[in-house]
DNA sequence: GCCTAAAACGGACCGTGGTCCGATTTTGTT
DNA sequence: AACAAAATCGGACCACGGTCCGTTTTAGGC
């Protein structure tokens, strides 16, 4: 009597036509993207370019939003395992203030990178609830460390807040403000916030 | 021999029928949204609203974005016209931290009072240039009144992304943060940068 | 009032994101 | 190997934002 119970992980396990289509969809989209972009790209040219229907990339990514995010997914995976253990000073094995300092760092220069991603991405990038929360546990975490007395999830989101995509491209390319310099205020931000 | 010069100011003067449309396409929008919401309202239902076609609205507006950014504008203008000439302690009479104070505040209510219609303007909306470069300059002011010293640009960007849209959403609706908290840690946060 | 140029009108048309459902493939069972 | 159920596929189809262009309205000089 063989129970058909997903014991572990709510994925039921992936068909096989399904897991091929998947990673056709991605290799196609990060193609189309390096050629022409991320906003020329249409989600029809993308089921082409993998050889499948429409439907299928609907079917696995719910939208345009989904796809971006799955691409985005990875580069932020990769950031989150720096963060967990990889090297100093963005890993652990620094002391906190200069873990924080230098996660800002990389987060700024990751949101510019991708910024055409994130916000083509919008509410299921960065916005996503999985990466907004372990980023800003992280920063709670450290705040932690470094013994800030206050209100430290709001303190958390207040620091990574000037840190999104929308902000960082008003200064750089309205304002046209360095980053550069954008990095240097955001430390002396934090220094006030740490030293209450 | 006289030269039609547009002396001040670049609008040429709209045309009685153009203005007439415009006034109902704000009336009709405005009516729908009441009834249905922003997001269930589509332009086409709009324009039939109002009894025009639907490229008046594209038009008059540019996008949907445009229509709506437009009628956030007129809550947006009385919100400045308050800061400017109003009474303290949003306007000018109270010192400068109680105004900077009270400024936030308000700009939390608002933010919140008009979310939806923040979101569906988008680029257009409060990510618009007129409206953020004010906001950033009275900030910049105060902190300048206060004697702050540092980037000043910087702090008053920094000082305002968490009162953005995106963030309050995230904490008010997933984070299940009451507002009285939000405005409070929002404070803490002020003084900390002002106390250097 | 009449005439003309400029401006505005409106709805047919287009592209793209997203849905639907009959056809096809996979998987596990015997 | 054959079969059946379940999951997936794929492309026709829909809705909505946005564009285009032939037609109508306005403004204002005579």
């Amino acid at each position: 009597m063989p129970i058909p119970l997903p014991l572990v992980g709510d994925e039921p396990q992936e068909r096989r036509d399904a897991a091929r289509n998947r990673d056709a969809l991605l290799v196609a989209a990060d193609a189309l993207i390096a050629e022409q972009g991320v906003d020329a790209v249409t989600m029809e040219a993308i089921a082409a370019r993998a050889g499948v229907g429409k439907g299928t990339v609907f079917r696995r990514f719910e939208s345009r939003e989904g796809l971006m995010a799955a691409l985005l997914n990875r580069s932020e995976s990769a950031f989150q395992a720096a963060i967990i253990s990889g090297p100093p000073p963005v890993g652990p094995g620094a002391e906190a203030m200069e873990r924080l300092l230098a996660f800002g760092h990389a987060r700024i220069a990751l949101n510019l990178l991708h910024r055409r991603l994130i916000i083509a991405a919008g509410r299921a990038g960065t916005r996503n609830y999985a990466t907004v929360s372990f980023t800003a546990m992280h920063v709670r975490y450290l705040l932690t460390e470094l013994g800030v007395r206050g209100d430290l999830p709001f303190f958390a989101t207040a620091l990574l807040a000037p840190l999104e995509v929308p902000v960082l491209e008003q200064q750089v390319e309205i304002e046209d403000m360095q980053v550069n310099r954008i990095v240097e205020a955001w430390d002396d931000l934090v220094r006030r916030v740490v030293a209450g």
